[in-house]
DNA sequence: GCCATATGTAAGTTGACACTTTCGTAAGTG
DNA sequence: CACTTACGAAAGTGTCAACTTACATATGGC
């Protein structure tokens, strides 16, 4: 999952994601979309294949590559989460306010 | 947002950021969540700061910081839209296949 | 077997980055 | 005005990451 996260934060290779979202490419035609060299490419289809957001099949000469919607939709999911648990805590937090708030005549008047 | 995204990638602003959530804190008392030296604090809260990720206020001696929901929910819908444009694409592309299945029997039968 | 095609791997370079230690500085406190 | 507290800034370090230029490897066609 983090290997996930980093592998997105770079630009380049959420483009590579997009490209291979909707079709299987091979790494030739990937590398053709960019000004990098090829083997450049090669290394940014290594980490996403790593993160488990891509899959690789062998089809003679050329390597197959398609994103793998269930690791990416886990991603999300995960940040999903985080903005929403932060979220909730955030709710929690002024609820809690509100609860001091109500409950402050009721303390002995000190303090 | 290209800043905030590589922003969130670090694990460690993730949890600072998700301290500053619900509370405004000073430097030194995120510092103490970590064990890390406070530098080293001080320089990931420049970059959530920088990425305006979260906001610093100074009061005497302390600089109190604080998430910045908008910019984290502009962050978080550039997301939302990355997942979703894909999707969009997934679905157009599926489309477009079931479009060319149906139509295939009245191109003439050459290919 | 020979040659082209498609591709990963290795090694080297450069720059970014997460850290540390040291120093500077501004605001409170006696 | 010293002294402390709360910080960021500067400078140095080790590691990692995105590249490049070779090079190795596998498949397919002749």
């Amino acid at each position: 999952m983090e290997a996930a996260i980093r592998a997105i934060a770079e630009p380049r290779r959420r483009e590579i994601l997009r490209l291979v979202w909707t079709s299987e490419l091979a790494a030739g035609e990937i590398a053709r979309h960019f000004e990098v060299t090829r083997p450049a490419i090669s290394q940014h289809l290594r980490v996403l294949k790593e993160a488990g957001l891509v899959s690789e099949r062998r089809n003679g000469t050329r390597r197959l590559y398609r994103a793998r919607p269930e690791s990416i939709a886990q991603l999300r999911a995960y940040l999903e989460s985080y903005w929403d648990e932060n979220l909730r805590l955030l709710k929690q937090a002024a609820e809690q306010e509100e609860q001091r708030g109500t409950r402050r005549d009721r303390r002995h008047k000190g303090n």
